[in-house]
DNA sequence: CTGAAAGCGCTAACAG
DNA sequence: CTGTTAGCGCTTTCAG
């Protein structure tokens, strides 16, 4: 259907390897031959076949993007960076939603690999064991993990700083005069609110004199959020200041808060992590740790390029991205 | 470096081409040799190489999406509704964010064509000029809008029934007792919003006695949402109920009502259109008509896959999807 | 500076 | 049921 290389050389009297050479403008062709082909080109209205191209050069000019789900504003943030910035390296990335589901995952790279994809993004390996792992590292093409600060050996990572995070916020609320704190978390052992949670006791330890907050593991999502804000307003009284492991959570407790007639930040401060878009939305406007989400999808499609570019040579990079505060109408001075 | 069909053929002692008859598993194939072979396959660790196939079949099995951009959550929701379509026909999806920019549009577009996708889902074609437009609907792959209805001659279409939701939103705001109704918009002649405004008001016309909305024409966002429902409020006193054209500018009415010290529902009853996660979320939680996102993008890959099979036969499909009223708290009766 | 020729990894007639 | 033979559309030595 539509006109190839052949087609091209045949119609300006040339050789189909001059037509790709003009067309790839590479050194060594006549600049009268190159703006002839370049012009029957145009005229035949040629578009060059990439997968042939692919198939002849080994690069697809194609990323995989694997992350658990698109719909969480977290990675769909992150998939724009990335895609920008596969864009302007005239990339183009696959997406695909793994539910972090192991087996799903497996298959969805073997996809990708089938399909000579130049390199993978992908947010979390944990739930592979030790083989799949290694057979995964040695697949040819580079990866790199999003959101993951764990410096393993065999892929690349990016992650922002989430002790970084966890030192902030709990020298914000200090700052306000809290010192009957609470903490928010997801279960233990999760990585990133691991180290946040980690970051922002040790901080408030620090502090003197130290101070002891109370935390609580639970579901790290709305639902979690409002639940172990409701059990944590029974039992514990005197708590004037809430750091919860993320938005969502903190969009919860704002909820439980609400529910139970206190006033943010009247009677409670509230300190969330991530800055998703719903915090600035929601009522009060929530006060929290911001995450360079879409900087994260940038540099880690960054280090890929370099990676595949390398080639053979692969030392895994690891970039760690800075957090700040933002400043919204959740957290003020202990009573 | 990795297994090629023909280390295949050689290490099993069988000719190529019944390599890939037997892991095609086609007829024609002895089961001895088939199981031989797909031994052989497994012990070489072989990968088809679908670059390779997809030059000589035709044949890419892979989906371009082109959206405006998707941290927005409904085309995030569209998307994983794609993309799950896609996986079960196993198809990739390739990502696009176009931001309603024609030129971005139609570079993304280019580079889909050069990969020799099966199909292309797109969000919008309205910023195309007609020469474009048609340029596009002969350019040899099936294409289907997103969420249009317009009945584009050219082009396949998936929308939710944006009137039938419009008719709902006004029947209940009736069935509440409400008879002073105000409609939050975007600009004018904007396809979708328009759908339910006009059915909106046509629906309060028709009730006995006739009701007349006052119509608030500004930006779709939440900003327009809060500037609208400030100068609503101030401007048209006797206001009960509002109806916003999506469950964003919903979000700012909140903020704006809450803002001047009015209830929800107590003081204003307000509807919102989309059923986007946020309005689940915020206080009070958002009465809304759902939009069935998850399905469109899996509809619009259905139609996709259909049309890229009839090949050359290509008869426009237009599917519209049914809506429903999600029952929150802040609507409430006439007082 | 340009042409000839080989080949990327796979499929698809067509024979046998 | 299986092998032979041609390509798919492009790039890339290697000669000229």
């Amino acid at each position: 259907m539509s006109a190839t290389i052949k087609d091209v050389a045949r119609e300006s009297g040339v050789n189909t390897s001059t037509v790709s050479r003009a067309l790839n403008n590479q050194y060594g062709v006549n600049c009268q031959t190159r703006a002839h082909i370049l012009s029957v080109a145009g005229r035949l209205n040629y578009r060059p076949n990439r997968v042939a191209q692919g198939l002849v050069t080994g690069r697809s000019h194609t990323l995989g993007l694997l992350v658990s789900d698109i719909r969480n504003p977290f990675f769909a943030e992150v998939a724009r960076g990335a895609e920008d910035a596969a864009r302007a390296a005239k990339c183009d990335v696959v997406l695909c939603n793994s539910d972090l589901d192991p087996e799903k995952q497996l298959r969805y790279i073997g996809s990708l690999l089938e399909k000579r994809v130049d390199g993978i993004l992908m947010n979390s390996v944990a739930m592979l064991d030790r083989e799949q792992q290694a057979r995964l590292a040695g697949c040819g093409v580079p990866i790199v993990l999003l959101n993951r600060s764990a410096p393993n050996r065999a892929f690349s990572t990016v992650c922002s700083d989430n002790a970084a995070g966890g030192r902030i916020a709990a020298q914000y609320l200090l700052d306000l005069g809290h010192r009957n704190i609470a903490h928010l978390t997801g279960p233990r052992q999760h990585g990133n609110l691991g180290d946040r949670g980690r970051a922002f006791a040790q901080a408030l330890k620090a502090a003197n004199p130290p101070v002891h907050p109370v935390v609580l593991h639970g579901r790290f999502d709305f639902g979690g959020g409002w639940e172990l804000t409701k059990r944590l307003l029974a039992d514990h009284r005197g708590v004037t200041a809430i750091f919860a492991g993320n938005d969502f959570m903190a969009c919860g407790a704002v909820r439980a808060i609400l529910d139970r007639g206190l006033r943010i930040p009247g009677d409670i401060s509230l300190i969330g992590f991530d800055d998703i878009q719903l915090s600035s939305v929601i009522h009060p406007p929530l006060t929290t740790i911001h995450q360079p989400k879409y900087e994260i999808g940038r540099a880690a499609v960054e280090i890929l390029l370099r990676l595949a570019r390398e080639d053979g040579d692969r030392a895994p990079e690891h970039r760690l991205l800075g957090v700040h505060l933002i400043e919204r109408e959740s957290c003020g001075p202990a009573s």
